[in-house]
DNA sequence: TATAATAGGATTGTCGACAAAAATCTTTCT
DNA sequence: AGAAAGATTTTTGTCGACAATCCTATTATA
């Protein structure tokens, strides 16, 4: 049921398949932090003219992935400590609203699909050769609450969020080998999401997104200078 | 020191200033919500090309003020209880968040800074005439934790919120008689961030906010059909 | 050599026009 | 009158070109 996604036939307008060849760009790491984009040469390149560009540039900047300075160009967001800090500081605020907002909306489908979710991500992870598809899987996890909420404004923050969650993923996973996500670390995120203690979910959230953040943050401990100092490059 | 906010000479691009013009015309609610809003029209009207104007559109949109419908239109939002029940649940946890980030950074400038922002909005409130003003002052006090926090993915969200909360406050005057914000309502809230005890602060935060939310939910418990049922015109 | 003026390049912002897609209105036929 | 077919309108997407702005490198001058 959630297997059978069939690529669509083609976007229809050429923002969008300038986004849908970007985005994956990005959050794998093929463009890596820093580099560079000439409006003119990613125009000619994809034969596409300046005006859709700009426009799908623009929805990359507001999600973070790219960022714009002002009469220097856009380039690929840098990553570091920090940021990463943030997105986890607040990614435990939102995730922390979700389930307390959808925790009496857990029914058995639901519950069932959360499974499903799991057991897909499971999969993925043992099979362990297409390592963007179990990062996400791990994020379509993660959306669950989220969706489950039915809170609009939180599920547009989450998805803000998403893609710059998974560019750290795939940064740390072409640094070091190329394990995933642990197969073992979102059982007890599953115990606790299907159980009845809200604040002992509430409390393993801080858990799970601290091991999570640590393991993600030894990225920066080796090769901090390699990513964090280096500047925008001159061309 | 924070009142000569003299507008500047003139905003460079256009988009700029389309954005500083339709800004407050719809936080201040004298764009009704679903009004639609024409491209074209405004165009020539405002006697600009579609193209920065596309480019204000689309940023009033991102923020939530402007909603559009595939091939429809774009119309000012629609307001209701459900839409303010998000958006305080989710201010409520970013507010939080800020304080527990802001914490440890308040020194005396700091403290001196947020009493001066609870003393620029009492002065406002007191001389009663100017309730656009005192709106954005009580949005400008809680603005002082987020900044403070030095969270820039936390204070992006919340530049996201605040137009909407605006909109909400300036709705919510027009309908009962032009009391802002009263005026005792922030003592608590300035004592609380000023003292020790973080978890009293968080949770005064709860009460603030549902008190908050409250009072401004009484213009749905009115006039619900007149504001929440109105479909978009059709002309 | 150091500083200031200047020329060049790159990027963003803006414009007007056209094409495509969807919705709405009108007409026509049964 | 009701439904289907077509025409009109509105919105969106796209294009190419130009102007304005800012950065950078070069050159000229003291």
């Amino acid at each position: 049921m959630s297997n059978l996604d069939l690529s669509p036939v083609v976007d229809q307008t050429i923002r969008k398949q300038i986004l849908t060849r970007l985005m994956p760009l990005i959050v794998s790491g093929k463009l890596e932090p820093g580099q560079r984009l000439r409006e003119q040469d990613l125009a000619r390149h994809l034969g596409v003219s300046r005006a859709p560009l700009r426009e799908a540039i623009r929805d990359l900047v507001d999600v973070g992935l790219l960022v714009s300075v002002p009469y220097k160009g856009v380039h690929v967001r840098l990553t570091g400590r920090k940021d990463l800090e943030e997105i986890y500081s607040l990614r435990v605020a939102l995730e922390q609203l979700a389930f307390r907002e959808c925790w009496n909306k857990r029914d058995l489908a639901a519950l069932a699909d959360l499974q499903a979710r799991n057991q897909a991500l499971s999969d993925t992870i043992q099979q362990g050769s297409d390592g963007t598809r179990a990062i996400e899987q791990e994020l379509h996890l993660h959306s669950w609450c989220f969706e489950l909420s039915g809170h609009s404004l939180l599920l547009q923050a989450w998805d803000r969020m998403k893609p710059n969650l998974h560019l750290y993923f795939s940064l740390h996973q072409h640094a070091h080998g190329r394990q995933g996500p642990l197969r073992q670390a979102h059982d007890a995120y599953l115990a606790f999401a299907s159980g009845d203690d809200l604040s002992a979910m509430l409390s393993h959230l801080v858990d799970h997104m601290r091991q999570g953040l640590e393991t993600t943050q030894k990225l920066f401990d080796e090769d901090e200078a390699a990513l964090e100092i280096k500047k925008v490059p001159g061309s």
